[in-house]
DNA sequence: TAAAGTAGTTTATTTTATAAACCAAACAAA
DNA sequence: TTTGTTTGGTTTATAAAATAAACTACTTTA
């Protein structure tokens, strides 16, 4: 009846950062923050999650002298992000 | 860019029971209980968070001599559940 | 060179979800 | 008839998560 949604991809957060990176090729750290209206502390607990699980990749470097984060999504976040929208349309019906 | 998501309906067990009332105008806690999957106690829970949010209502009453819990959901459930959907919209694109 | 800003991380606190323990009545059966 | 088991839950405790606050390190500006 109820397919399992992913816990990790069931966060308002963490999927607003999947949704974003889905169509972007990649992000960088205080862009995903504009967007998401997230806070620096917030963002980067949940990024470290994301990663952990293999479905973003983070890179540190330098935009001149100052630090950047540059995430981008992987295959398996990918498709970790089209079963959860498959499992969540087991909860929305026709609805959407 | 993304909509909030209503808290109260983005949990899993509560996005099931508001889903599966919406369809059936009443049902029990037994009925509720197995088609989510859901332990007595984590449901009784809900099912008061739910209840005191407004979104659905809860009468206790008796099968012959046992106790009954039945449920559905009221007009507020629906709507907030059509908003939840709705802000869903936006972290989905066009993946649904 | 002191103050303020940028880009984050770490730690602490609050909130949630979940599980475990419990309760009361009914039924079953020895 | 009293001991055990099942039903239908609720309450309380614990684990996990989200969030906020505090902090670090470096840079830029006044």
């Amino acid at each position: 009846m109820f397919k399992e949604l992913n816990p990790l991809l069931h966060s308002e957060l963490r999927l607003a950062v999947v949704s974003l990176l889905i169509s972007v090729e990649s992000a960088d750290f205080v862009y995903i923050k504009e967007q998401t209206k997230a806070t620096a502390g917030n963002l980067s607990v949940q990024l470290d999650k994301l990663q952990k699980a293999g479905y973003i990749k983070v890179e540190k470097g330098f935009k001149g002298k100052m630090p950047r984060t540059t995430c981008s999504i992987t295959p398996e976040g990918v498709s970790a992000f089209e079963e959860y929208v498959k499992a969540l349309r087991s909860y929305l019906g026709d609805k959407i």
